[in-house]
DNA sequence: TTTCTATCCGTTTTT
DNA sequence: CGGATAGAAA
């Protein structure tokens, strides 16, 4: 298809200016293509690209999308608005956020801040109400589930973690601690973002005018959205319902988080009289790429009628591959990926896909190993290493005195300052006007017991350059170099990863906005990948599954497909038969959505010993994999592949037990 | 109150 | 195996 026509489902939905559309586009159909001609449709008919708003899941896909935009359409495709849900409620709330109370400098906790924060709730209580308990992090699932989907915490606990029914009270309680906490101290974690962002829009005034500012709404990926987010959707659309959205059901793969893909075929709900169109001619991938994709589809238990189909004949059949070990894996994949590079294949049309993002730890090895520059999307971010967390928990405290959870942590790394001293002194810091000047008080009548001067100093000095934060974080690092030094070992390594975030951060103008930003837009922790990019044809990709969806290469690589990691489900599960089909049709998806990526070539890839944290465990291949026609894949031993001299370390490697060899 | 030591227990995906 | 947590020693 040449770059600029569109089919004829395309094209209808692109020309559409006015009313409700949804479009149900399955994978490879085009469908990014297709918003971007929309844009592109809009701004020609005299829509000023500034009142679109462009709503995504992920900020990845919100970037490609301004991106594809501006090639298009030049300046004025820039000027369009596009972000998650979360970020554009980050910034709503910051403007419109008084009607609830809500000071501007709120501070946004990340994941690991708010299970925390509940960790705290729970060790309040007695040893024996404690006994039985669930984990802070399943406690926090647990709120956030009853939250997102605007459902009761006893709802929840009922329908998915029974086991935990005799403690229900115990847990309605921490979570109302956990409200409180946050409330008195204009602490916000995401789901406020979304349930604050509904609750503006619900006023009037404000919704008037945001109106007034945004004509036109497209929202991608809507199979992902949760019942807030499709709540805030139709708030967004106002009286015009100018709304788009965009999704694919056979592509939901985020019901852990409480999306609820019903959401596509209910938007009729809300938005009467919606213009439907499907896209269902693939342009991606191959027939034989397809066919192995449809049937990963047939197995679902709610199956789809839609089959995706092509007119890309030949190709590769798909492989798959069976390697002994996670060595041996990582080793084909490196060969194959020579091969194909020597072949003429960029790298950076290459991705290899995993379920975990600890599973490319053994490739990354190797990578890292033999110079092959890759990025890696997906699994650790960088705001959540604890050196990271240290120095910006110095930002948040100076920011908002009245967080107390990075206070505490600030004070706890002074010698000989535990958790009870902290929690005093912070206590007595969040009612000061001052905060230096208060620690230095402290550690004065303290007779110089305290080792809080060079905190307070610290303290004095952010105030000094609070406008400039890019120097405020900058003397947060000097001030925790030598504490770094005394913590950490690998202190080297975590030195220059403070370096790398200062030099991220050199652009913003407000300590608020670096803060959020840190929060809901955290770079991904790049695992020593400071290899320069010589060979000129890019960068290797590195995903898990979940972080691959909306992108698309020649070649892709899908690694441990081994039953256990693909399905990655518990066994034991306390929950009925009915939400075990569900888990497991999702982790389908999840396979379905890794499988679609591929244009050319698919490798699918399992090994048979894994290692486990107390040693190797046999793993059967996928279920998955199992249950579909041999017909539909070559099968390769790694073994075979391998050249003789690889071969033979392999074969070393698997007399050794793997005791000793970790990642 | 802090800090060191022993024991227990466990998959994950993202904003 | 290693991180979290509870209990013991300083």
């Amino acid at each position: 298809m040449s770059s600029t026509l569109l089919n004829p489902a395309q094209d209808e939905a692109a020309k559409i200016v006015d009313g409700a559309v949804l479009v149900v586009a399955g994978a490879g159909t085009g469908k990014t293509r297709t918003l971007v001609h929309r844009l592109v449709n809009l701004v020609n008919s005299g829509v000023a690209p500034q009142s679109i708003l462009l709503l995504t899941f992920t900020r990845r896909a919100a970037q490609e999308m301004v991106r594809r935009a501006g090639e298009l359409l030049g300046s004025a495709g820039t000027r369009i608005e596009g972000g998650t849900f979360h970020s554009t409620a980050n910034s709503l709330l910051r403007r419109f956020g008084a009607v609830l109370d809500l000071r501007p400098n709120f501070i946004v906790l990340d994941q690991g801040d708010s299970i925390e924060i509940i960790g705290n709730a729970r060790s309040e209580l007695s040893d024996k109400e404690r006994k039985g308990l669930p984990r802070a992090n399943t406690i926090s699932s647990i709120i956030g589930k009853s939250r997102n989907r605007l459902v009761p915490i006893c709802d929840v606990i009922a329908a998915e973690f029974s086991q935990f029914e005799e403690e229900t009270g115990l847990i309605e309680g921490i979570a109302r601690a956990y409200a409180e906490y946050k409330a008195t101290r204009q602490l916000l974690d995401f789901d406020d973002l979304l349930i604050n962002f509904a609750k503006i829009l619900e006023n009037d005034r404000v919704r008037e005018r945001v109106c007034e500012r945004y004509h036109y709404i497209m929202v991608d990926e809507y199979q992902d959205t949760n019942i807030l987010q499709a709540r805030i959707t139709e708030l967004l659309g106002g009286d015009t319902g100018n709304v788009m959205v965009v999704g694919d059901d056979a592509q939901s793969i985020y019901a852990f988080r409480g999306a609820y893909p019903k959401n596509l075929i209910e938007f009729h709900r809300n938005f009467p009289g919606v213009h439907k169109v499907a896209l269902e001619q693939n342009y991606r991938s191959t027939q034989s790429i397809l066919d192995i994709s449809n049937a990963l589809m047939l197995q679902m238990s709610h199956s789809f009628r839609k089959r995706l189909f092509t007119e890309r004949t030949g190709g590769d059949k798909p492989y798959l591959i069976e390697a002994y070990n996670d060595d041996e894996q990582a080793g084909y994949v490196l060969h194959e990926i020579k091969r194909l590079r020597d072949k003429g294949t960029p790298l950076s049309e290459i991705a290899v896909l995993f379920r975990a993002s600890f599973h490319s730890f053994g490739l990354e090895l190797l990578l890292n190993r033999e110079q092959i520059t890759y990025v890696k999307y997906g699994g650790f971010k960088f705001t959540e290493t604890a050196h990271i967390k240290d120095v910006l928990a110095h930002l948040r405290a100076f920011h908002n005195p009245t967080d107390d959870l990075s206070f505490v942590r600030v004070l706890k790394m002074r010698q000989g300052i535990g958790a009870v001293r902290a929690r005093r002194i912070s206590e007595q810091i969040a009612k000061s006007e001052n905060v230096g000047a208060e620690l230095k008080e402290i550690a004065k009548s303290a007779d110089g017991k305290l080792d809080l001067l060079p905190l307070a100093e610290l303290m004095v000095r952010l105030d000094k350059v609070a406008k400039r934060p890019a120097e405020c974080l900058q003397l947060a690092i000097e001030y925790y170099e030598p504490l770094l030094k005394r913590n950490y070992d690998d202190w080297p390594k975590r030195q220059r990863d403070l370096e790398q975030v200062l030099a991220m951060c050199q652009n913003y103008r407000s300590l608020d906005s670096l803060l959020s930003d840190l929060a809901i837009a955290p770079p991904n922790a790049s695992r020593d990948n400071n290899l320069v990019d010589e060979g000129g044809d890019g960068q290797l990709i590195l995903s898990t599954m979940h972080s691959a969806k909306g992108l698309e290469w020649q070649a892709v690589f899908v690694i441990n497909l081994y039953d256990g990691a693909v399905p990655m489900i518990h066994e034991h599960a306390n929950i009925d038969d009915a939400q075990m089909t569900e888990r497991v049709d999702e982790e389908l998806r999840l396979l379905y959505v890794a499988a679609t990526r591929a244009k050319d070539r698919l490798y699918l890839i399992a090994p048979k010993v894994v290692q486990r944290n107390y040693g190797p465990v046999v793993m059967p291949m996928s279920r998955f994999i199992e249950n579909m026609s041999p017909q539909l894949y070559q099968l390769v031993l790694a073994r075979d592949a391998l050249p003789p001299e690889e071969r033979a370390q392999q074969f070393n490697q698997r007399k050794k037990p793997n005791r000793r060899y970790r990642f």
